[in-house]
DNA sequence: GTCATTTGACCTTC
DNA sequence: GAAGGTCAAATGAC
């Protein structure tokens, strides 16, 4: 998508002024650049993991050709048939280690915890708030031996529920810049008005991915409108997560997120 | 009274 | 049989 709208936006930028000068070309080109290397370095990173297990191997297969049945997309579901009791150890997950156990926008419930063999501290489950909903999202929590206030992440299935999605509407702004570290965490009615879960730790986005969104909106609505202000506005968003969380790990997580 | 969390039991996988 | 994941009754907080 980030390719597709960067091609538009030279596009844009020739239509605009035809004589545009090669700078504006060459940024234009960086921006294409830039995103196939990031598409090449997640589709390494997918290989990569995908072949850790057999089982893994397994879904991504599946997760290939559903791909293929569906056009090309990338998004994929469970094979249909009853859920399975319990996950295949080593499963497919997306994981991440993080300071705190972070606020990721969405309402996670906790229903169970468990001692592992090796871990000083339990490993806790969540599961998609919104259950009722069909969502079958879930995450495992488990605190780091060696750095206690790191957690590793991992997340199963992706998120089905309407309450994500209509979250990020609500807010009308682009996912990347929803301001988490306000007080609004969630829907007041299922949550009662405190962080979904674990709160030590947290997150709250840097100063400055929220302070220099709202300054280039205050820039640009000053600006007349035009196909070029109205794509770049769409587009902000984008900015903040390369240059705040470039990980890869929260980068995969930030993408299943957004879908 | 309602809802979220806790925790022991049960189920599945290895 | 051990270990990990989930269920569901009990418990506590609001």
């Amino acid at each position: 998508m980030g390719q597709q709208s960067a091609a538009h936006l030279g596009d844009l930028l020739r239509a605009a002024s035809p004589a545009a000068s090669s700078q504006h070309q060459e940024l234009a080109a960086e921006i294409l650049r830039c995103c196939g290397r990031v598409i090449d370095a997640l589709s390494a990173t997918a290989a990569a993991t995908s072949g850790r297990k057999r089982k893994a191997a397994a879904a991504a297969e599946y997760h290939q050709d559903a791909a293929a049945a569906a056009g090309g997309g990338t998004s994929w579901s469970p094979p249909p048939g009853p859920p399975l009791k319990r996950r295949a150890r080593g499963a497919e997950a997306t994981k991440e280690v993080t300071s705190g156990t972070t606020v990721d926008g969405f309402i996670w419930r906790k229903y169970g915890q468990k001692d592992i063999n090796g871990h000083k501290h339990p490993r806790l489950y969540y599961r998609c708030a919104h259950k009722d909903q069909g969502c079958n999202a879930t995450r495992r929590v488990q605190q780091t031996q060696d750095q206690p206030a790191a957690y590793e992440i991992a997340y199963y299935g992706e998120h089905t529920c309407k309450g994500a999605a209509t979250a990020w509407q609500q807010l009308g702004a682009a996912p990347a810049v929803v301001d988490f570290g306000s007080k609004s965490w969630g829907s007041a009615d299922t949550n009662r008005g405190s962080p979904p879960s674990m709160s030590q730790g947290g997150w709250s986005p840097s100063a400055s991915s929220e302070v220099g969104y709202e300054a280039l909106h205050e820039w640009h609505d000053t600006a007349a409108p035009d196909p070029v202000m109205e794509f770049l506005d769409g587009c902000f968003g984008w900015e903040s997560v390369l240059q705040d969380r470039f990980d890869f790990g929260g980068l995969l997580h930030d993408i299943a997120t957004f879908q």
